[in-house]
RNA sequence: GGCGAGGUAGCUCAGCUGGUUAGAGCGCAGGAUUCAUAAUCCUGAGGUCGCGGGUUCGGGUCCCGCUCUCGCUACCA
């Protein structure tokens, strides 16, 4: 690090949809906090950059559904962010956002040079098109019946009933959510960032010269790489967000992903109008950027790709991405409300910033997802804030104040084992210098903790209250060297819990922040007077954690209640000439098999009566191959004949399925001839 | 099915480029101690390192196969 000049520290742009949540904090902005605090502490120039990420389809359509504008959308969670945020201590140097007009003006410009060094290629393509509305339509504003799973309201990208990922046109019947008119398709022109252009160079960068990444990066990085990488449209139709600043281009705007990676640039132009050329355009600015995993491609390929493209940017030197944190054994979902929001943490613990901070380092998702649970929040809270590191300060404090009214005793010669316990603090520090500068967090604060253990196990060793009766000399030193170690405890937490570390050194007489005054065993003169001695934290009982269980428990038995799966809706009118088109029959499984490299897949062979032929049925999750065997069931006949994985399947057959997704198939009461007609 | 990441003590997790008796925290058992928010300190029990092969003098650590979990992705008339 000592060939950098300065520290670009960038962390995820939360989306403006929704608030904050633990996931978010254990995956990028209690170790990017953590980061950017320490390289401050050693004295390094920083800049700790975010904001939010306030474009694209999703707030459209929150907007629309809540009957505001998107501005609104975005303003109201901006600010719930922003202002949770600092109240956790996230300690940016600024939290703006992409809405802004310097945002605006930065993307454009960015956008611009590329376009005009001809960076992009440009493809016309067919989309739908919304006549009454006159806009194209995003994905997200196209419903229709899923082809797949026959769900009338899946969206053009995704269908979320069965969950397969769409395109606009395979739906039928699309309509348009915004005028329920059918749209048509109308050819649209985009650009394109050419990203297989830059794949060279990609996989030196990061391959080669990169290998340091972690391996969850790497190794999606390399798969990526590996598949080869397509062109991405940087532009889509719609009417929020960064215009293209093209002549020509009304009604399209920068696609969000292009928009949002460059609000870090902006937001950094926004801070240092002056000079924030050289944190983002010279060599000796390390640029650092902490995501969630959900992130690595963005960062460590499409960003970097338009970075280079435009010509004047350094890239990232990391991509430290952590994996997922998961609540109480269930995935973290917004949607689902299976959370714990940060807003609401900060008002249902006050003064407890530090405790969420602490266990959502020690517990980080750093190498694979992890679990928080209300139970081990409070057990780290217990036996480790309260138990080790509080009680720790609070002997050493204590005893001073008993011994010495309050004020530093002096070192008075120091014995062996004086002298290993102060050869323990350096190491120590080393280890927490290593570990942060290699985003091992978790790793880094146990060696911080190890600090007070190292001091309980003192204490203990020495006994320094029963020497009070005979050699106050001994005491006198054993509490200086304490109060030494609670010193270093009150920098070395410093960018861990700050707010703990802020009032330890306040409970010290004002001691030093400084890093390098860490592991010294002089950073509290002989005769300073130590403030008041306060507790650092309090104990959890079992009925707070209990009540956020409860809660829990609630939101999920709430889930459970408006997932209860009533019927599918009755479809719309059908005419009986419609139905009558249906050559519904029975037939016979003669073979069964499974499509080989599919799931689902069941290749059968059946008597129709009328011929022998093959259909393909994704039902192999329901029904073995042996169990097809020799039923009967009912088939559509003339459907027209599809190709599946290669395989022509004339017909299909008839399955009944809950709402859950659970399928039988249909027979009738008792078996027929083959070939009988079904109405 | 393909790709990525995981599967190590009761729980949560470390184990870097292969090397002495596999580690930590919590929990548990026993002991010590009382300055401290019944906190602390010491000792101990507890693991066939997912399963099976292979390379090697030697494999949680490398290679192959299998299996389970998570994520992305493909197939579903």
């Amino acid at each position: 690090m000592n060939n950098y000049n300065r520290h670009l520290i960038t962390a995820a742009l939360p989306y403006a949809n929704g608030p904050v949540h633990i996931g978010h904090l254990a995956g990028v902005y209690v170790p990017a906090d953590i980061y950017a605090r320490y390289m401050r502490l050693r004295g390094r120039d920083v800049l700790f950059i975010c904001g939010s990420d306030e474009h694209g389809v999703p707030i459209t359509i929150k907007a629309r559904q809540l009957g505001v504008t998107p501005q609104d959308v975005v303003d109201k969670y901006h600010l719930i962010i922003k202002d949770s945020f600092e109240r956790l201590g996230i300690s940016f140097d600024i939290y703006s956002r992409t809405s802004s007009a310097t945002h605006h003006k930065t993307a454009a410009d960015f956008f611009k040079k590329l376009y005009n060094e001809g960076q992009f290629i440009e493809k016309t393509s067919e989309q739908y098109y919304d006549t009454e509305a006159q806009q194209f339509l995003a994905d997200r504003y196209i419903t229709g019946t899923c082809p797949k799973c026959g769900n009338e309201n899946a969206y053009g990208d995704q269908c979320e009933k069965c969950g397969s990922t769409l395109s606009p046109n395979e739906l039928i019947n699309p309509r348009s959510t915004i005028s329920g008119a059918q749209p048509i398709l109308r050819e649209t022109s985009h650009w394109y960032l050419p990203l297989d252009q830059h794949e060279a160079w990609l996989r030196q960068w990061i391959l080669e010269e990169h290998k340091e990444w972690k391996v969850n990066v790497y190794g999606q990085c390399k798969s990526w790489l590996d598949g080869g990488l397509q062109p991405r449209a940087v532009s889509r139709d719609l009417d929020w967000g960064v215009p293209v600043p093209v002549e020509g281009a009304e009604g399209k705007v920068l696609y969000v992903w292009f928009d949002a990676p460059i609000g870090y640039i902006s937001n950094t132009i926004e801070l240092r109008p002056d000079d924030w050329k050289k944190w983002w355009q010279q060599e000796d600015t390390k640029l650092v950027h902490f995501i969630g995993k959900d992130n690595i491609v963005f960062h460590c390929i499409v960003f970097p790709a338009m970075l280079k493209a435009h010509g004047d940017y350094i890239l990232p030197e990391n991509v430290p991405a952590n994996e997922f944190l998961n609540l109480e054994g269930d995935k973290i979902s917004t949607s689902r409300n299976w959370a714990v929001w940060l807003h609401e943490y900060l008002d249902e613990f006050p003064g407890k910033e530090d405790v969420l901070r602490y266990v959502l380092c020690a517990n980080a998702p750093e190498t694979k997802d992890n679990d928080f649970t209300w139970k081990d929040f409070q057990t780290r809270n217990n036996s480790e804030l309260v138990a080790v590191f509080g009680n720790f300060v609070n002997r050493a404090v204590v005893l001073t104040q008993k011994y010495f009214a309050g004020k530093v005793p002096p070192l008075k010669g120091l014995n062996d084992y004086d002298k290993s316990i102060l050869a323990e603090l350096p190491v120590l520090k080393q280890a927490i210098e290593d570990n942060i500068e290699h985003y091992r967090f978790r790793e880094a604060l146990k060696e911080v903790m190890n600090i007070a253990r190292l001091g309980n196990k003192y204490l203990a060793d020495t006994e320094p209250w029963k020497l009070a009766k005979t050699d106050m000399d001994r005491v006198s030193t054993i509490l200086n060297i304490s109060l030494q170690l609670c010193a270093s405890c009150a920098i070395a937490f410093g960018p861990f819990l700050p707010f703990t570390a802020q009032k330890l050194r306040y409970m010290l007489g004002e001691s030093s922040a400084e890093w390098d005054k860490l592991a010294c065993s002089d950073i509290l003169p002989e005769g300073h007077t130590l403030n008041e001695a306060t507790l650092l934290f309090d104990k959890i009982e079992d009925e707070t954690v209990q009540t956020q269980v409860d809660k829990l428990n609630n939101t999920k038995a709430a889930n459970l209640a408006a997932q209860k799966p009533a019927c599918e809706p009755q479809k719309p009118a059908c005419s009986f000439d419609d139905f009558m088109k249906m050559d519904i029959r029975t037939a016979t499984v003669l073979e069964a098999e499974r499509v080989p490299k599919t799931d689902k897949l069941l290749k059968l062979k059946i008597d129709t009566g009328m011929d022998t032929r093959t259909i393909v049925s994704g039902i192999a999750e329901y029904y073995s191959p042996e169990q097809m065997l020799g039923q009967q069931i009912c088939i559509l006949a003339n459907l027209e004949p599809r190709k599946i994985k290669g395989i022509e399947s004339q017909g299909m057959i008839l399955m009944a399925k809950e709402t859950n997704g659970k399928m039988r198939f249909i027979r009738p009461e008792e078996t027929l001839g083959n070939g009988a007609t079904v109405s």
